[in-house]
DNA sequence: CAACAGTGGTGCGATTTTTGCACCACCCAC
DNA sequence: GTGGGTGGTGCAAAAATCGCACCACTGTTG
């Protein structure tokens, strides 16, 4: 919106060389030239003193530079302002997450976030930990919860928060109450785990597939809802992280064992957001509340 | 150098319309039309509502039109602070007047400016009045000072002075210590009067021309100070306002007697500028100092 | 003293952006 | 309906912009 010039002269007062400037705005050095020479022209008047190692500041271009300098200053300022009103109107947060944030944490802290925001609207979408980072590093997705273990240059980790892999089990069966079981321990009963949508892609697979004992699923399901029915059914035991079921081991309905595997241990749930644009300040609060929320969860036991 | 966007959402707000904006800006609704939806595009919000009468501001375009506002207001004020000093660098004031005035009040006004713009060359240009008003409006001098008989279009006249003609003499002339001529006492006297470069096409030669009682002149000069010795000399009586001689009759070396006759006592001389270009603060003092001189003097008697 | 590396400035052709005409869809008053 | 107003759009012409390949100049370096 602002012409093109205020950032070029800015850029070559700085560094007191038009062919510097160019380098660091990728332009060519002719049109920031260009950009001087025409304004120089239009007010008849010299911006810059021409010498041998560059160009140098008259007491005209100083003037000139402190007003560009404040448009500048005011636009962004303004920018940040009219973002924040934009999202506020649109009223609307994108959020990809894995299932099981969707029905941990994430309720309470869309709960707690609308108390401040009310008139924001948000969508929640369950996804696998690889498409949330796609999504978000495409920006169909603003905020994005998964696991951290894929690096996409065009994402950010906002927080992340240790998530080991456990069982969930029923109080009544003969692994409740153990410390901490080994892929040994759990390889003589039917599992309930997540569904492989990508056939054997995905890192957890990966893990599964390296263990030397193999495990046998009995029931795959990308419902997490499902899967809970199944383990209170006794059709198997869970294997997840206990985020997805922090409410019913905290009542009692289900117990959570940590997993002994290195790979499967060392999982971590992160926020992410796009490397590439910035989020207004409604959707850092979001983040920030899920954040807290993830942050106030026991997962290890 | 800044954005024609800034004035053209200035002015679509003004008017609550785009094409009557448009229309005020002297270009096609299209243009500004896709400039606000290119802007609102790159913001990602509308600045106006669209009605069936017009347009009207959102909330986020009047936080835009405030800061375009502020921009706007800050360039005119950054601009004619660089306008001075840019005046106050080239540090020049072409200046073509009539001869009278080169050795009349423009070397008093000429002193005064320097004392306070020091810097600032001048140069001095006489000429006949016709080329005066024509330099001034070619853009050739900034600063004119001639007869008022010929109305360009393109000047503009800053004050005027009434400056009658009348014949210059030695006060051991006959025609001395009269309250004023008439064509007629002249008539006898050989006169010294300003030579006519284009043969016959003054103003003054004109109102010569129109004479019953003829003339007869003896010396023709375009050099003032020339006149003044063949004056002095007793070669004749000057045909000449009072302004090139105010010294020589304040001292008493010359006596200024009005001349009665319609055309040549209304004559009036006044100060000149472009009408197409506006005058900086510097040669808007020096216009204003040689007014002042101007009226300082009594040119009737 | 010559070669060189660095600077800003320029001519020119390719490219991108801007512009305005002629429309369209829509709304309102009559 | 109809006519006059609004904003929005397809398209082709016009204008501005851009970048390459230079030039002139200066200060440094063998």
């Amino acid at each position: 919106m602002h012409s093109i010039f205020l950032k070029y002269f800015d850029e070559v007062a700085r560094q007191k060389s038009i062919r510097k400037a160019a380098l660091l705005l990728n332009v060519s050095s002719t049109s920031v030239n260009r950009k001087i020479l025409s304004v120089e022209d239009r007010l008849g008047v010299s911006l810059f003193d021409r010498t041998p190692e560059g160009v140098e500041l008259t007491s005209v271009g100083t003037i000139l530079l402190e007003h560009c300098r404040k448009v500048l200053h005011d636009y962004e300022r303004m920018k940040i302002l009219i973002d924040d009103m934009r999202d506020l109107r649109t009223g609307h947060i994108n959020i990809h997450t894995i299932d099981s944030i969707a029905v941990g944490c994430l309720p309470r802290a869309m709960i707690e976030f609308g108390k401040i925001y009310p008139d924001i609207s948000i969508s929640v979408t369950t996804a696998q930990p690889e498409d949330v980072v796609q999504q978000v590093a495409e920006g169909t997705a603003e905020i994005g919860i998964a696991f951290t273990f894929s690096q996409h240059p065009d994402i950010r980790l906002l927080s992340e928060k240790s998530a080991p892999f456990g069982v969930l089990v029923r109080p009544d069966h003969p692994l409740a109450g153990r410390a901490s079981v080994t892929v040994e321990d759990i390889s003589h009963y039917r599992l309930v785990r997540t569904i492989d949508a990508r056939g054997g892609k995905s890192i957890i697979d990966q893990a599964i597939a390296t263990l030397v004992t193999p495990l046998s699923t009995h029931i795959f399901t990308n419902t997490l809802f499902l899967s809970k029915e199944m383990i209170l059914a006794n059709r198997g035991i869970g294997l997840y992280t206990k985020i997805g079921f922090y409410d019913e081991v905290e009542r009692g309905d289900l117990e959570f064992v940590p997993l002994i595997q290195e790979m499967l241990a060392n999982i971590r749930v992160g926020i992410f957001v796009s490397a590439t644009s910035a989020i207004d300040t409604a959707k850092r609060l979001m983040c920030d509340m899920l954040a807290k929320e993830m942050s106030r969860m026991r997962l290890d036991s």
